[in-house]
DNA sequence: ACGGTGATTCGACATTCATCGAGACAAGGA
DNA sequence: TCCTTGTCTCGATGAATGTCGAATCACCGT
């Protein structure tokens, strides 16, 4: 066993102040997990560039099949990192900000 | 298709600023994907808790074998946000802040 | 009502991943 | 030189994931 015991400044990260329980865990990595995909990670920037963006427009950005797309954009969704809205025949998704900022001030030095 | 062209500004984070292109979007996948594991997470929380942290500390704080333990701080360390130093038989595991640091900024409105 | 276009859902399949036990490696003490 | 303890690697296995084609749903012109 080491030592180290008392209550240490955290080192980096608000990651670091508090112990992080299961539940937590569970929704954060969720959340993580999303952005951890290199399409979904550039689905999330292309989204963010703009107020919203039509899912007519993702599609062609990739050389995905748009089964592939609706299903990342899906999982995006249900991470709560993104919100859709279909306004005619058009689905357009745009950020939730708040999401963001959770994640950003997790990982941040404040 | 629909209309939208003309550089907007970035809504939400520094991840809508300038599209990520695929070789950037595969290195910070890995570092989200590392984070997307409500084990890894926990483990990563735990490290920035303190300046180092002993996998002898790491391993009781988990209901699973050591291998398993192992495999999870290999990943974090294969993805850039754990470093980890042997002295003598115990290994020591400490945050790499400026991965962090990287992630934060991408995510955060500033 | 019908056909057409955009988007999602449904199976199916191949790959990746989390997990374990067993064994190997590293270091220290008897 | 052993034995013990801590950590990692290897091989295997069941579950989760990314991807697709086909089918389905939603909406809008005509």
């Amino acid at each position: 066993m080491a030592i180290s015991v008392a209550p240490t400044q955290p080192v980096c990260c608000a990651l670091g102040v508090r112990p992080i329980d299961a539940d937590q865990a569970a929704d954060l990595a969720r959340m993580f997990k999303a952005l951890g995909d290199p399409v979904r990670l550039q689905m999330a920037s292309m989204i963010a560039a703009a107020p919203e963006v039509c899912v007519c427009e993702i599609t062609p950005a990739f050389d995905l099949s748009s089964a592939t797309i609706s299903h990342h954009l899906k999982t995006l969704r249900e991470a709560g990192l993104i919100d859709g809205e279909r306004r005619g025949t058009f689905v357009y998704y745009r950020l939730r900000p708040a999401a963001f900022a959770a994640l950003s001030a997790l990982l941040g030095t404040r």
